[in-house]
DNA sequence: AAAATTCAGTTAAACGTTTTCTTGAAATTG
DNA sequence: CAATTTCAAGAAAACGTTTAACTGAATTTT
């Protein structure tokens, strides 16, 4: 396991004869050399089996070459599919990537993102973050992005259409003819007010009633204690909105379980379309935001802000209703009644 | 956004009337200072906003207080919750975690390991890579441990028993009677092969066929094809093993959407425990192999043996065998025979 | 053929830290 | 009270690169 210490760019200097700027241009491709230099050099590095050592080349250039991507969740597959996306880009553009799982933390988030801030050239932050903390980032030299986070100057702020993605699927379902609709949103999440915003958007104008639960994580077990709590009520709702996939599925098996039909006792739908959806039974209504896409759009935008370059305002994707079997009205068939419980 | 240079070491030094030496040292906690020293570099730093530089700190102690790890599908739940578990150790003790997804593949991924083994402390490598990048990595002067990778000399290979989860399952399915069961591997996974050893140990034993089947990707997409090829054959088997969860749900959605009843017709059991197992209809029965715990483990290892120490060889659980509704086999109702598709 | 330009390669300063020696002063000991 | 030890603080040398400025030879231009 131990070894000499590796070696530097004077000892492949040295081994080639040449000077040490010499063999910086080399490796950075910054001129032509006479094929002799050129062979030394080549022999030299191989044989001493040189690379570059990254710290001492960014305290001189000012540059990391990394970039940090800060998420919610990252076992959540909408975030693990924006890492995905993020991770490509970055590997493609020859930059690496630092990631911070933020567990849904709402406390020390400064202090978790600060390492990551000096270790890199940008940030993409995936969450909700105090204000202080926008103010700080805003205030570093490098840029950062946003996901799913509304405009804040000095900041770039993209990522998915919440508020079209939730118009979506309101007007999916008042189109099936539900007259009453729930929707179970986790409170502190950034994104659950642009969701709520685009549901009302189209429910008050169709007069439509929405019923609000709140989950107390963005997670299946949350969805599951939701639809315990919300199903047994005799105003139920006809259909339910979870503000993420993961909710919606964790609502739907609980609602099977308590002996509910999926979609003629309930409707259910979500948003994200996590490759799981399409997994469950019924497969699961949604709306698909594209997060690969936006992982790897964001990562551009950021490397070309820090490259000099300014920031591409267009969006990627619209969000895209998925039309599956939960959240399907029973075709001719009578809903059941707020008053009897089906099977149960 | 653009701002004058961040603050160094010197700007504070010469704000509190302090060497640059002792600006360090009190940044490191190195020793004890006198109360207007002390008081003066306090609000210097925090007047000036300074924070220590990484790259140079790097550069003088060659340690860069970072992990990385390299991870075959960041979107697949079980590496995602590795991640998860990696992520929480290496932050709580001051560590930063590069990551690179591999993206399954099979070439270039020493260009891709390269530049995260430059920038870090020590790696994690959870993936199946070639014996010369093996030993390109053995022979680095940094810690390496190897997940779900048979042992190597000159790096730590742990994570979970393949073999025990394997065996495990088919223990089981054994013993609810199943003759004749199918598995469908991934060839190219590193683990596919300890899989297929804990499998055939005990159906050897046994007397009891195995079908193997291979899925060309760990996905259940792959499942899903496996499943609509497998399945209509007459000698299909009465049981199928996924090599991982996703397989197995993959299979099971495509199963179900052929008429197949699960598990009456055909008992599906995966391995992993990913999330989704629990939510979907039925609950897959399969191997807890504890993703995050093990996540934690070997980010502990690898900080240990970065700092000096030596790696503890105890593995932190065995895998867990986890029932639930997808294999069980039908109460005294006959089973299905290989003759008809019901349903179909 | 002289002047100007290109070209391959070198010198040396700088990047922001940590750390090993020093250095006096203060505190402790005999 | 002299001798020793402890202690806070400083000077200066690394660490491994990049890059601006420079040099002299070779090539092109006039």
């Amino acid at each position: 396991m131990s070894r000499r210490k590796t070696a530097t760019i004077r000892d492949v200097a040295e081994a080639a004869g040449v000077s040490i700027a010499t063999v910086s241009k080399f490796i950075n491709r910054q001129q032509s050399f006479s094929a002799s230099v050129e062979e030394k050099l080549r022999s030299a590095i191989s044989e001493l089996g040189y690379s570059q050592n990254p710290a001492a080349r960014s305290m001189v250039t000012g540059r990391t070459t990394a970039i940090g991507l800060a998420v919610m969740d990252i076992a959540n597959p909408h975030y693990a599919n924006v890492m995905k996306g993020a991770n490509r880009v970055a590997l493609a553009n020859g930059y690496n990537l630092l990631v911070v799982d933020l567990e849904e933390k709402a406390t020390g988030v400064r202090e978790l993102l600060e390492p990551l801030a000096l270790r890199t050239d940008g940030l993409i932050v995936s969450a909700r973050i105090p204000a202080a903390v926008v103010d700080w980032l805003a205030g570093l030299n490098k840029p950062v992005a946003f996901l799913g986070q509304p405009e804040r100057q000095g900041v770039v702020s993209v990522g998915m259409d919440s508020v079209e993605a939730a118009s979506l699927l309101a007007g999916y379902l008042v189109q099936q003819g539900f007259t009453r609709i729930g929707y179970v949103g986790y409170g502190r999440a950034a994104w659950n007010a642009e969701r709520l915003r685009g549901l009302h958007n189209v429910l008050d104008a169709a007069g439509v009633e929405l019923m609000e639960f709140d989950a107390e994580e963005p997670t299946s077990e949350a969805g599951e204690k939701v639809a315990a709590r919300v199903l047994l009520r005799p105003d139920r709702p006809q259909a339910v909105i979870g503000c993420n996939d993961l909710v919606a599925i964790g609502f739907m098996t609980e609602a099977r379980a308590l002996g509910f039909r999926i979609p003629q006792d309930i409707a259910i739908a979500g948003i994200d379309n996590i490759p799981t959806s399409r997994y469950v039974s019924p497969p699961l209504t949604t709306v698909d935001v594209f997060s690969e896409a936006t992982g790897e759009w964001v990562m551009k935008q950021i490397i070309s802000m820090a490259t000099g370059h300014s920031p591409d305002v267009h969006m990627p994707h619209e969000p895209l209703l998925v039309v599956r079997e939960s959240a399907k009205r029973a075709d001719g068939e009578e809903r059941a009644g707020t008053q009897t419980n089906p099977e149960y």
